[in-house]
DNA sequence: AGTATTCGTAAGTCATGACTTACGGACAGA
DNA sequence: TCTGTCCGTAAGTCATGACTTACGAATACT
């Protein structure tokens, strides 16, 4: 929910890795755990934690759990890095502004 | 450098607190510890951090060393997020039109 | 020279969390 | 019903790193 939780989301290697694997499609968390050196536990925790963080979904098919992007979420994070960037280079602008002057 | 190592940096709460005030314009170490929480040497550890993902810059004058952001390494963190979003747009735009045929 | 600031680093503590294996629940198919 | 598959959770291990205090180096001031 809140933009730290998104990055700390972000933060972890093997999360990226799930996360770019989802890029190419949605996935059951078996073929998620194939295509990484981790086991299969390990990846249904970081998937619980990228669910609460709003940056994947959930849909049940039968016993297969399946994973997708959510669009939602990363939206969120873009809007506070572009606020943040925002600031940053408002900030820039007034440094060069007051080395100027000096 | 790294894209990994600048996620990881903003991961950190404190670091978070501690680029925000450097919004405001530069600072040295023990005027950014001041606001802050925690130790000055903390503060150093995590400006070293900083420092070395290119998110910030020091400059030494006298004793005082004074820290400000590093617009560069902002700019190529927000082109690896770029990319992927570019890659997550694409791949659920892929997913809506799969959806669509089925 | 002597003192005071400002800072980085060393060393050590401690909580967090990323992993593992073991287990049990839920659904599909014979 | 029984077996197999797919998954989440519990419990425990272990490394990482975010903090602390203590110390010494570098510069400024008198």
């Amino acid at each position: 929910m809140t933009y730290g939780q998104k990055i700390e989301a972000l933060a972890v290697p093997t999360r990226r890795a799930v996360l770019e694997r989802l890029i190419e499609g949605p996935a059951s968390v078996g073929e998620i755990a194939d295509g990484l050196p981790v086991s299969r536990p390990a990846v249904s925790q970081h998937l619980r934690v990228l669910k609460d963080a709003n940056l994947v979904r959930e849909t049940k098919h039968g016993t297969r759990h399946i994973y997708s992007l959510n669009a939602e979420g990363f939206q969120d994070l873009r809007a506070y890095f572009d606020q943040f960037w925002d600031g940053a280079l408002a900030a820039l602008q007034t440094a060069v502004k007051a080395s100027e002057e000096q």
